[in-house]
DNA sequence: GTCAGTGCAAACCCTTTGCAGAAAG
DNA sequence: CTTTCTGCAAAGGGTTTGCACTGAC
């Protein structure tokens, strides 16, 4: 995981892991940065650029979809779909799971030692693996 | 599972699996049953309609939306979610998972046998489980 | 100086909604 | 007859894009 604690988070480290996954260290971008390697956390684009910009506007919408989408693509962040238009971005990037609370809108780790997966199926001629995503839908009982 | 082979397939059958849906048979409703229940598939919104109105208009977009929506909601088909924007309807609702292919946008079933989840994390308090979603994701290799 | 990155607004895509007319029981 | 369903078109929301400007190296 990529997260950096308090002492961690001087502008000059983050620009060093951000060049480590060969994103250049822009101010917008160390600012996102900044907002998401702080804890593990799931924020949509939306709350990501309400958080970066609570002093002043420090980043528009369209870099903080450009960013986010680079980040994940890098493996700084990992893209969780938990409906058609709803997309979290995880500063987690271990492997593990979600649940999600159908009636909250909440998204909580599972952590993989806690979901067993044991069995694999065979990929399909040719292909690879590239992750697994496992999301249990639960609600708040009656 | 609720498919239905060609000589299942007549209105008369149609109706009356709605019926034990709770769902009440309009003409619309059984064209796109007729559709669905054909075979497993997964199918988008956008082709379910194309598929319906092949040969004349008989349903239009927005009652393909209520439609798949209702069905969902009683069971008669699943919702596959893949990327933000990316909703397949699904018309097995057996228990299973899935494969996607990020490269063709290919989804494919994998049996529940195949992929088994062998420990189950505790559901947080009061919570109880509506299902659980498995995406391999997979890529050709280069 | 050159190329990548940013901001703005418009464009996009898929999905939902409001409402009047049509159909089902 | 009453209630539910359908169709149309418009609205909605989240995300992407085109293009000129800015900033990084």
């Amino acid at each position: 995981m990529i997260l950096l604690n308090d002492t961690d988070r001087t502008v000059d480290t983050i620009k060093r892991v951000l060049l480590a996954h060969g994103v250049r260290p822009t101010s917008q971008r160390v600012e996102i940065a900044k907002v998401l390697l702080r804890e593990p956390q799931h924020l949509s684009a939306d709350q990501v650029l309400a958080r970066v910009n609570v002093q002043r506007p420090l980043v528009s919408k369209a870099t903080i979809y450009n960013t986010l989408n680079l980040f994940a693509g890098q493996g700084l962040i990992r893209q969780v779909i938990i409906d058609a238009g709803k997309v979290f971005y995880d500063s987690n990037t271990d492997v593990h799971h979600h649940f999600y609370n159908e009636d909250t809108g909440m998204l909580q780790d599972v952590d993989a030692s806690t979901l067993k997966i044991d069995r694999l199926p065979k990929l399909p001629e040719g292909t690879q693996e590239t992750g697994i995503d496992v999301i249990v839908r639960i609600r708040n009982k009656p």
